[in-house]
RNA sequence: UGGGGGAUCGUAUAGGGGUAAUACGACGGGUUCUGGCCCCGUUAACCGAGGUUCGAAUCCUCGUCCCCCAGCCA
């Protein structure tokens, strides 16, 4: 019998879910959705979201709608549903004919405001703006009522009415909902339910010049929508208040319930959208795609795949807890997808020269390298070997620590899939004493990379050879944003956690002939370093470069910094 | 301190009266034609004080600390 493993336990809203499931609470419906503003960029904190709704709506036969709340004419582009779409596709989920936007209930959301006006229940307000944050109280103190809070029903209705036809300007007046200006809870102070925006909308045009706020719309569009589990974040906890209240003060069909949990933070990684947007404006990074952003855009030019984000989203947990996930989790679930799935190259990035004194100078062999030595259904290919090659310089050592077991003057190791090469000499610039290149002896009786009469060698390296070589440019990507110093005294601002060190752009990369045609988007693992991803857009045709995507675990590089810090 | 929330290994989550578990990380070892992967092991936690109970991370009481709310943003 196969070992089923136990099921991850139920986080506290699959919990919920099942057990509206179980009372049937909702006839057996489920359904969610994934409510962004068309403002932005989506980002790994949005992809916890998606996975969330997503997953708990797939899990249960449900379906999750995707809604854009465009309330907001002033701050929303076109461009931005787009790039929404296409990433939440992209994740790999679908929303099949369950596409809509908030600005498609404008009409039914003003009927509904006329309802509460009608029912004694808003009531439009004329005070400025800056006397409504006056009237509506502090943290300890209550509000006080508008002087217009008593308006006729009738002379709200028709002032509403004139706001709705043009003839007020921008913040003139505000259609109010009348709870009760001394609630504890500032949400419940007769809250602001349509504002005048005389601004055009990417959808509705120039239909509307009031706009509804998101405590009104987001509730009525769930229930419209037949939302049932209407899930969203901490900072929403208050809003639920009047969430419930709008929906029990209409004639609403259904009465969907609203749960909040905690956002996703991730260390080394800034997720404001504000943060996010100044990054990008002040030119500290390329773009919203910059393969260092935390945007879904970024991750994917990078060379996250889909499996791992949502992998990692699977990861992470859910709980009310404010916390922030270690960004190692994230590079964890990439190597594990990318190891099972990744073609292994070779690839110099800070090339040495070898020179194989005893190998023909005209000679040149094919050998045979597996794709992926775990996965031999991924086949083999052939890769040329001459006379000259490039190793990496970090696998050179004139005086070898302890422990390294790579080359150095009369050591012997195994060039991978191809010969054990001796170091007999170095070439050194008689001035700088830089080395300008290693000779090597090859023992033609190890080809393939093992020996017929058994002897063992330490170190196993990689190498291109010199003549065959493509030269590419490659990327090495490091977190964009240092982590904060506990025991700092002082708090540390945005620019001080910025990495310098993000980016480091290496232009004479050495890479297996191989590669020169390979696809924008490919993921390959070059070996001993790490996995990288074909740049899409800086790459051309015979021209490939190469963002790292993560590095290998690096044993040696701790063994080392533990050698020198001692 | 008006209201709403939250506190479990370094981190993130389980545990809903009966042996505090899992993953990432860190550390050590095995294996190895990648110092990768894989395998084994070690480390390490219930915010505090009372109470209820044979037994409390869990139930109760009182504290402490942290987060959110005073947009005509979402």
């Amino acid at each position: 019998m196969d070992e089923i493993s136990p099921p991850r336990p139920k986080d506290f809203i699959r919990q919920i879910v099942a057990d509206d499931l179980a009372s049937n609470k909702h006839q057996g419906r489920v359904v969610t959705r994934f409510p962004p503003e068309p403002n932005g960029y989506l980002h790994i904190g949005h992809a916890k979201s998606i996975c969330l709704n997503f997953g708990v709506a797939n899990e249960n036969g449900g379906v999750c709608h995707l809604r854009f709340d465009d309330t907001n004419p002033t701050k929303e582009e076109v461009e931005y549903v787009e790039s929404i779409k296409s990433d939440v596709r992209w994740l790999g989920f679908d929303w099949g004919d369950h596409l809509f936007y908030a600005s498609d209930y404008f009409d039914q959301l003003y009927a509904y405001a006329v309802m509460l006006i009608k029912s004694g229940k808003a009531y439009v307000c004329s005070l400025p703006p800056e006397k409504i944050r006056e009237y509506r109280g502090t943290l300890k103190e209550p509000g006080k009522d508008s002087p217009y809070r008593e308006r006729s029903v009738d002379e709200n209705l028709d002032l509403f009415e004139r706001m709705k036809a043009g003839e007020f300007e921008n913040g003139a007046h505000v259609l109010r909902a009348k709870i009760d200006m001394a609630s504890p809870n500032i949400t419940m102070r007769d809250p602001v339910i349509y504002r005048i925006l005389k601004k055009s909308h990417h959808r509705t045009g120039d239909k509307w010049c009031i706009y509804p706020m998101y405590d009104f719309t987001h509730c009525l569009s769930d229930s419209i929508e037949g939302v049932t589990h209407s899930l969203c974040t901490l900072e929403f906890q208050d809003n639920r208040a009047l969430y419930d209240w709008v929906l029990e003060n209409l004639p609403v069909k259904c009465q969907p319930r609203q749960y909040e949990f905690a956002r996703l933070n991730l260390t080394n990684t800034i997720m404001s959208k504000r943060l996010l947007l100044k990054l990008v404006q002040d030119g500290l990074v390329d773009g919203w795609d910059d393969p260092r952003m935390p945007t879904l855009s970024g991750l994917r030019r990078r060379g996250y795949t889909p499996k791992a984000i949502r992998n990692f989203c699977e990861r992470i947990g859910l709980a009310k807890k404010n916390s922030e996930v270690d960004i190692a989790l994230l590079e964890h679930c990439i190597r594990v997808d990318l190891n099972e799935r990744a073609h292994r190259v070779m690839a110099v990035l800070r090339p040495l020269k070898v020179i194989i004194d005893n190998y023909p100078e005209d000679r040149t062999e094919d050998l045979v390298f597996q794709n992926h030595p775990e996965d031999t259904a991924m086949g083999t290919r052939m890769v040329p070997f001459s006379r000259e090659l490039y190793i990496e310089q970090d696998d050179f050592r004139m005086d070898p620590p302890k422990k390294f077991f790579r080359l150095a003057p009369g050591r012997e190791v195994r060039l991978r899939y191809a010969y054990y090469i001796t170091c007999v000499n170095v070439e050194k610039d008689e001035k700088t004493g830089e080395i300008l290149a290693i000779h090597c002896t090859y023992d033609p009786e190890t080809k393939g990379g093992s020996s017929p009469d058994g002897r063992k060698v330490k170190g196993t390296i990689h190498w291109v050879s010199a003549a065959h070589a493509l030269e590419a440019k490659v990327r090495l990507y490091d977190h964009l944003m240092n982590k904060p110093d506990k025991d700092a005294k002082e708090e540390v601002g945005f620019a001080d956690l910025l990495n310098k060190n993000s980016l480091e752009v290496l232009d004479v990369c050495r890479v297996e002939p191989s590669l020169k045609d390979a696809d924008p988007g490919t993921k390959v693992q070059f070996e001993r370093l790490g996995y990288f991803n074909v740049d899409p857009i800086d790459s051309s045709p015979g021209k490939p470069v190469f963002n790292r995507i993560v590095s290998l675990r690096d044993t040696w590089a701790k063994i080392e910094k533990a050698q020198k810090s001692k």
